[in-house]
DNA sequence: CAATTTTTTGACCGATTGGACAAACGTTAG
DNA sequence: CTAACGTTTGTCCAATCGGTCAAAAAATTG
């Protein structure tokens, strides 16, 4: 018997650890090298096993991908749910900007994971793009719709506003080679992250105008 | 005899014709799947030859990735390299982020290799990251820190302050699935470039803060 | 203990991969 | 015309791919 990839029912302690040591290990391959770009066996090597032992917890390789991005999904939007017209607006934004950029920072792999689909054209996700994800935002759009009626923020166009949230945060984990290699080893230290805040926050906040 | 992949010594007219065929075919499916996700066959197709014609031009898979990585980083620093202390500070940034999204919209594929590049730990252009890129970086930002000593933009970090214009404007390019998606078939037209360069002037100059 | 079930593995399979190669084809120069 | 050269293709190859399967090994149950 072989252990099924639909439901968690029926499934030992030992099954349900294999398959997290599985799942650990394929993400390491698969934000890295992408869906097609990534083997059974180097997942399998990962995770410190054989490959038909890892199908025997997978079935097929595209059964890993979609639990792992089945999993992403709900912890990747949870930053932009809690985002409520509760506190002050502009509280409110700088919060959401902090925790999106405090997971480009303790999920990386998890980041570089959507972008490889993303960039790939979204062929596995796609119907969630254009379902939950739009209705999502359509929802903080009013939101800060009401934030501008209010004269709590800037009249601006929110869409765009939320794509360079996502833009500038997720920046740090998708190009993070980059963003390392250019600030070189003096400054490309761990503390590129609360630059990178304060940065983000004076930015959004006021840009780069001088003050008159 | 094959065509050497060296130099554009001694390549007549045909070769040259064709070799530009084929990298534009190979930045297509490159540019979608990556290059281990990418085939020769998936090239070579959709070049309209044969596989053992298209090794005839370019001997390994990796020579056309190589050739293609090479023109693109030319072109890609561009717009950076053009911005200089002769104009308005004000200006001379709106410009550069204009260009940088306008190659965004126009070279969407170019920019979908690079960043398929960078996401997979830039492997192939680390030395050019950490040489030529960072000398530019490193040269551009000596000019913005001119600039806020002379009081005409805001003090703040310059570095990334760069890279908030790669992220927010590349974002166009590298997840235009999902802009698209999210924006929705009324707004996610080709309109959505122009509104993005309305938002991210606003933004970069003024923030979101209200006027008080 | 023995019987049963779950887990692991070596061997294997067909398909696809990047690439080699010689033969065939086309073109041009003498 | 023929010889030389540049171009194209069919065929082939070793390596690797995702996945199967039967049998061994280990764990569990009675």
């Amino acid at each position: 018997m072989t252990v099924d990839g639909t439901a968690a029912r029926g499934r030992t302690r030992i099954q349900q650890e294999k398959r997290e040591v599985i799942l650990e290990a394929a993400l390491d391959v698969f934000s890295t090298h992408g869906f097609r770009g990534s083997t059974i066996d180097q997942i399998a090597e990962a995770a410190g096993m054989s490959k038909p032992n890892l199908l025997y917890y997978f079935r097929r390789k595209e059964d890993i991908h979609e639990t792992l991005m089945h999993r992403l999904l709900d912890t990747w939007l949870a930053p932009l749910k809690e985002l409520d017209n509760i506190g002050d607006p502009l509280t409110e934004l700088r919060s959401y900007i902090r925790r999106k950029l405090e997971m480009a920072r303790d999920y990386p792999r998890e980041s570089r994971l959507f972008a490889n689909e993303i960039l790939q054209g979204a062929p596995r996700i796609m119907p969630m793009l254009e379902g939950e994800l739009k209705t999502l935002v359509d929802e903080k759009v009013e939101v800060m719709k009401g934030w501008m009626r209010a004269g709590k923020i800037a009249r601006t166009d929110p869409w765009h506003l939320i794509f360079a949230i996502w833009a500038t945060t997720q920046h740090y984990a998708d190009f993070d080679v980059q963003v390392r290699a250019v600030l070189g080893p003096d400054r490309g230290g761990e503390g590129r992250f609360e630059d990178a805040a304060r940065f983000l926050e004076q930015l959004f906040l006021d840009g780069i105008r001088p003050k008159s």
